[in-house]
DNA sequence: AATGAATGAGCCTTCATTCAT
DNA sequence: GATGAATGAAGGCTCATTCAT
């Protein structure tokens, strides 16, 4: 807002700039490539072609192959979540969230396609390091979640259910649906059968 | 070779008995190869090993490495649907036919653990032989749900909805819930959470 | 020498013999390569193209490009140590047998100059397998020898000495003139001065 | 800082003292590097990080890997023989001479392990302009103790031998022990047993 | 039907070196 | 003098598939 914002002296001096921008391209074109091809199917020469640099460069600032793939996913898992949260504390009641939690699954997916697709598609093959970090955001967001749902739980807004189950409850359909249409099976956006989803995921697990 | 033995007769002779068990087995190296390396991270080779065969063996059997993942593929979810609409047949009406859904889904994931989550791998390549194989196989079946469902919606018991939400309604949180628990996320068994999801199943769909 | 040799029968099938004839063609290429290249700018594909055989058949037989080294190896070091130990039990007493320590390394070299070469280049990098069969050798080596000098130290006729300096005082000279000559360095052959390092050596230990 | 300092004066400009502490940086990191890693095992990078220093500056001052390599050979080679040399000149007779030459070597390995390692691996491609400065150093030196050693042998105080088997007579043995001692093979040091290869050196050649 | 040696295209990765800042 | 991102040729190795026995 003001010239001396703190946020202008971290942007880092221009050669982190580039770098920032040089990874960036990278992990543009491997999702793309991931899309097209499959993970295992994507090689390094296929997203270096894409991306327009060496593959000397990938393995600068990436490492392997696996590092990509963790830095992608890593990436897009914390913006999702972070988004989630911030919808919910937006929310005044118990209907709200859930209704937001459904909304957002929608909206996201559909703004980020490819990227949806992906993080979908994977739960294995970290390395430890990514796995150590993949669990500390899963844990963050974990906590944000039920830490915003448990005084509805509380109030009797909402039912007493095994933990584990409401997740598939308020999530599983449209992720059902989600998954579907992002494989081509279904020719109706998430968009115009939101409502469905959202009355099914109240439904379920209201007081 | 002797004439009266009804298991002969109805196997065929010897030597198809024994490429039956040949096959089988191959079959059973490879779906347990699958689940601990992945698709793509398995080759032949380890398939070879466990099967204790030779590499020739299985050329000659299957032709080829994806010859094994398509009928592995296709045998699994044809045995799976016939189960499905078995199971719907005996139902008496509406609300009977959506909770065996999700029970069977709860059954059959749980008795049939490494294959359930291999059939839920979708970034498998099928050849265009087998791609027409799985369209007849997965027409027929849809056919045979609707063919049943469809005089209950009609009778009003069921609601009206978009043709593509029902699936991901009745099946997306008890199919969210089993494969996150084929993953090792949760404790608690399908079996003893089926009621949570047959509720919320019917409720999303009764009229 | 007769039909029903035991020798004719254990000769093996005609696929490992076969095979045996592949090995040895890949081992005696790779040794003319490490000879002419150093065993770091030895590279597979030099190996192969020499063999006159695939890349993939190389893997086949040898599992790495350390396999083939350790294998190399191993089998020079064996056949050097038994040639040894035959020479030594020809002789009759301390002298000769010191003389025929020198003899023979000067033969052995002369005739297998490159092999000769290769196995005083290395003592490193072997993997543990190949470590601990390189140990097994060694300690047979050592524990044959010793066992044929050691009553001649009792008797008197060689010095008593600390163990660890009778191979250099013996072996030390004769070895330095041959890895000088096998790198070029002098004109005049092992065999031409082995009296003189025969002379050298059994005046250094002699009782 | 001061005008006066002495080693200020005689080392050069400040600028040149950096470089030569840089420079000597990179060389003792080389030299550890060479020694756990092999020559060809070394990499740049290993060198680069723990010289704690940038690759830009590596090449700066030294051109290459190879140049690396080079310098540290030579600078070895030239000290070795500057320090035998002066020992023998401090000699009265020949067999003090040799002697000498069999305790400077072990000495010298003792204080020098690491270095003394690598100047014992003869597996080193130098660049024309280096073999050309290292033809020099060893003519130099084969010079300058052949100019010491005739006399002694003219004078019968040495056995006339071939020109070639001196050099193995009398260091072999002490320079195979040392090898071996540097390989870890041997708990004794050197210097432990140098009386027994002092002994055996003058009985060899001793006129 | 079974066997396993042979094949070679193609993959991931390394690393010495250059060069703009 | 120092820095480190960029380069790309080259290397070791994998693996689905073929085929002679």
């Amino acid at each position: 807002m003001t010239v001396s914002s703190p946020s202008a002296s971290s942007a880092g001096s221009p050669r982190s700039v580039a770098t920032k921008a040089r990874k960036a391209s990278v992990l543009a074109a491997a999702l793309d490539c991931f899309t097209r091809l499959g993970t295992d199917g994507t090689t390094i020469q296929d997203i270096q072609r894409q991306a327009n640099c060496s593959i000397g460069s990938i393995y600068h600032h990436f490492g392997s192959k696996e590092g990509i793939a963790e830095e992608l996913f890593l990436d897009g898992i914390a913006r999702f979540n972070k988004g989630m949260v911030r919808q919910l504390k937006k929310c005044q009641d118990a209907e709200e969230s859930v209704r937001a939690v459904v909304g957002y699954y929608c909206d996201w997916s559909t703004r980020h396609r490819e990227l949806a697709r992906y993080l979908h598609s994977r739960d294995i093959d970290f390395s430890t390091d990514a796995k150590a970090r993949l669990k500390r955001i899963h844990q963050d967001y974990i906590a944000a979640v039920f830490l915003w749902f448990a005084p509805f739980v509380e109030a009797g807004q909402m039912r007493q259910l095994p933990i584990d189950t409401y997740v598939p409850l308020i999530s599983g359909p449209i992720q059902e649906y989600v998954r579907r249409w992002l494989s081509g099976h279904h020719n109706i956006g998430p968009k115009q059968v939101r409502e469905v989803f959202a009355d099914a995921a109240w439904n379920a697990v209201k007081g």
